[in-house]
DNA sequence: GTCTATAACCAGATAGAC
DNA sequence: GTCTATCTGGTTATAGAC
């Protein structure tokens, strides 16, 4: 019961979390979404901080899920490129911002952060999301599938942040295309560039 | 005397925005950053919101400014294509943001938003921005130089979005890459995207 | 216009009964 | 563990003297 109880909190937290942001979202707000009592919200999670790490965490836990996912998938035949694991990651997390399940990265600046370092079981998993992406992003390099001039660092902080793209939201509000097609143009654009091809 | 004293707040604002995010900028900080009492900030702006207003119509301003520079060196000879004034403007937005000087772009959920978009002076503002970098963006489009298949919507969208884009932060954290190398890295990467030519 | 002082409010967190 | 009621701190905004 408690565990269900806890997961049902964690599923509010999330949703509050990418609809409203960390400051905009309330501790009051999660507890009237949860139907119980804000005090026994502090039964369950120390901090409001603490809140958001679990539900942080658990993201975190979906894009892992889904890594494995791919990774079967990669065993084939055919086998996968990893570029076309990463690209399907980046739709992953470009789909589940668009459905409302995606908090949004927190900004450097933000107290939220240094929490989410702070924060075991989050630095934890995503130490291991950028391991497996890292993976990847080696494997596409070698493949020359990469451009060469970018640090890997770079490919993986851009494949985070675009899960995040405000221009989804922006698109998604101009009312002319729909979610399929601004993940594809987003997808197009990021590992294609802005530019023509020569 | 009042012209150099409001303009000394929206500098502060300015920074403190782009330093803090409008959450965590409080009232009082931006008081004791121009070094004045609190109530008499507010007989210069009537609210928070009209205070970030102002602070973001200067940066839409420097911007004009910017572009209009951008558009005497075109006259030429040599013309410059347009997709190098975007290129350029992206360039100016990464640099303003690194240098501490770029509000990060309002997300929208934001509370700050609503009261943006109600503000004449910063819609203005934001309108003919829009309108001039749209001029570059078809001028592109026609040369062949953008890719046929985004809209320009997209294009003008991402432009802003590149501007406040957190991977810039995140690679300075990295500590490896002086500013100029992160910059350049960013725009390669938004214009020809991660992945390798064909 | 600037100041000190304070009102009014809201959000995170806690006390203590059950 | 859950509840109601409350505490505490901080923030926006205003009053009123100078």
């Amino acid at each position: 019961m408690l565990q269900a109880r806890e997961a049902a909190i964690v599923t509010s937290v999330n949703r509050l979390l990418a609809e409203k942001g960390y400051d905009a979202m309330t501790v009051d707000a999660v507890a009237a979404d949860v139907g119980i009592a804000k005090a026994s919200l502090y039964k369950h999670f120390a901090s409001k901080e603490a809140l958001a790490a679990a539900a942080m965490a658990a993201v975190l836990d979906r894009a892992l899920a889904r890594i494995g996912e791919l990774e079967a998938r990669a065993d084939g035949p055919p086998p996968v490129p990893a570029l076309e694991q990463l690209k399907a990651m980046a739709r992953w997390a470009m789909q589940a911002q668009l459905a409302g399940e995606m908090p949004t990265l927190p900004a450097e600046n933000s107290s939220l952060r240094q929490a989410l370092v702070a924060d075991r079981g989050y630095r934890d998993r995503l130490l291991e999301v950028s391991e497996r992406l890292g993976a990847w992003i080696e494997q596409a390099q070698a493949d020359g599938a990469l451009n060469p001039r970018l640090p890997g660092e770079l490919v993986l902080y851009t494949l985070f942040a675009r899960g995040c793209d405000p221009v989804l939201g922006l698109l998604r509000a101009s009312g002319q295309y729909d979610d399929d097609t601004i993940v594809e143009l987003l997808v197009s654009s990021c590992f294609d560039g802005l530019a023509a091809g020569p």
